[in-house]
DNA sequence: TCTGGGGTCCTAGGACCC
DNA sequence: TCTGGGGTCCTAGGACCC
């Protein structure tokens, strides 16, 4: 057996959990830029609060309601995930972190420590609201899709009080039976329309399609989801995530900009930024590419009309793999020469990582003196400082100084868990 | 009417996830 | 005025090899 726990909706507990007067408020979270909803309290839900909607639609529900709007933290949130994802760590050895606020556990081998899963699964959840104040559900069941299922019917349904176990053939075919396929992980809104033209409507109804069917219509990945709901694992347990295999950071600026000059040290700014993520899984990269785009909504001033648009991107391969964040900006540098056209007001630039190897085995060009190993070193000095002083603490000069160009969060909170001087205090 | 058999590698595009 | 960011996997088709 597996177990699905699932933070209930993470980010807006997050801000809750360090401002009691939030409790029983609709709250919601934005995405960076302060541009959408991405995360709501359950009364913002209620609310008719869309998942993805533009935020600037939302104000006059903001003034009727006592909204309470959150830009992301994602320093505060990542910290607060760790902390949940150690608490499961306490009760098995095996947890795999989905994502910033989801974890499987494998269950298997401890039939005699936790005899009663449902009992187990109310302790896991006491202790997290306990340490952490964040509410989390828990559906149990023997495949990684089952458990999903059961945790979408423990969050959604007060009867299971967080908790829903899927053990036995009847409660799993009671709970198929009931479920939207558009609600079924792995079965996104293109497969959903694709299904339902087809007569398909619940999760029971496609896990009993042909195999030959699954296959032809919706690959072997339809075929493996058909499986996990008959109950034979398809999907294991990842408990060491694997290596990235591209890595990329491409934040939009806080308005448009046109100016070269400005995009180039945004650009010089990402760079040290995915350059850091790079270093940090230990790769190297054999290409770089760097995009730049305008904004696909922006309408003319004045007329409406929709405003011209561009999208560019080069990509360079790199003579050597290598992780200097001197060496990768200087060919992004040249890569966003070429890309960049005048008389466009540009909404992002973009670098992402491609071709990574290890650190510690790269391939050597035969042509090319091999990258020089003291940028390499510098640049491991250079990510220490700023772990311990600040971000962009040290970085290149290129990186300017015009911070104009840096994306908006008006409504940012506190980073209390990981910074001495945003520490919580009593009044 | 008839046109071999068996491979590899790469890329674009489409599907999905949070 | 204002519309996020960061990933993975699979398949078809094209190019190539002998």
């Amino acid at each position: 057996m597996l177990a699905l726990v699932d933070c209930n909706n993470f980010y807006a507990s997050c801000e809750r959990s360090f401002n009691p007067s939030l409790l029983n408020k609709p709250i919601v979270v934005l995405s960076n830029n302060d541009g959408c909803v991405v995360a709501r309290s359950n009364e913002a839900k209620a609310l008719g609060i869309k998942m993805g909607a533009p935020f600037f639609q939302l104000d006059e529900l903001r003034k009727a309601h006592d909204l309470k709007v959150f830009s992301s933290n994602y320093t505060l949130y990542g910290d607060m995930s760790a902390r949940i994802m150690s608490i499961l760590g306490r009760y098995v050895e095996e947890v795999e972190v989905y994502s910033i606020d989801e974890a499987f556990m494998n269950l298997a081998g401890y039939e005699s420590i936790y005899p009663d899963l449902v009992t187990f699964a109310n302790d896991v959840r006491q202790t997290a609201a306990q340490w952490t104040r964040i509410p989390v559900s828990i559906g149990i069941a023997p495949t990684k899709t089952l458990c999903k299922v059961a945790n979408w019917y423990a969050k959604r349904q007060p009867e299971h009080n967080g908790v829903l176990l899927l053990n036995k053939p009847e409660k799993i075919d009671e709970a198929l039976y009931s479920f939207d396929l558009a609600e079924l992980w792995g079965v996104g809104w293109r497969y959903a329309g694709m299904l339902k033209r087809n007569g398909i409507r619940t999760a029971a109804h496609l896990r009993d399609m042909s195999d030959d069917w699954l296959l032809s219509n919706m690959t072997v990945n339809g075929l493996r989801l058909a499986y996990e709901l008959r109950g034979l694992p398809c999907k294991l347990l990842e408990v060491k995530s694997p290596a990235k295999k591209a890595i990329c950071t491409a934040p939009s600026f806080g308005r448009v900009i046109p100016d070269l000059n400005l995009i180039s040290q945004a650009l010089t700014t990402h760079v040290g930024r995915v350059a850091e993520k790079l270093r940090k899984q230990d790769s190297a990269a054999s290409a770089i590419t760097v995009f730049l785009h305008t904004n696909r909504f922006r309408k003319t001033p004045g007329n409406g009309l929709p405003a011209k648009q561009y999208y560019g991107s080069r990509t360079v391969e790199l003579p050597h793999p290598t992780a200097s964040t001197a060496e990768l900006a200087s060919y992004a540098q040249a890569a966003l020469k070429a890309v960049y056209r005048f008389g466009y007001e540009y909404q992002k630039v973009g670098v992402m990582l491609t071709g990574l190897v290890p650190a510690d085995h790269r391939q050597a060009n035969l042509f090319n003196e091999g990258p020089d190993d003291r940028q390499i070193k510098l640049a491991r000095v250079v990510d220490k400082l700023n772990y311990r002083y600040g971000r962009d603490k040290i970085r290149l000069a290129s990186a300017g100084y015009d911070p104009s160009w840096h994306h908006k969060r008006q409504w940012m909170s506190k980073r209390y868990t990981t910074q001495w001087k945003e520490i919580l205090k009593a009044k």
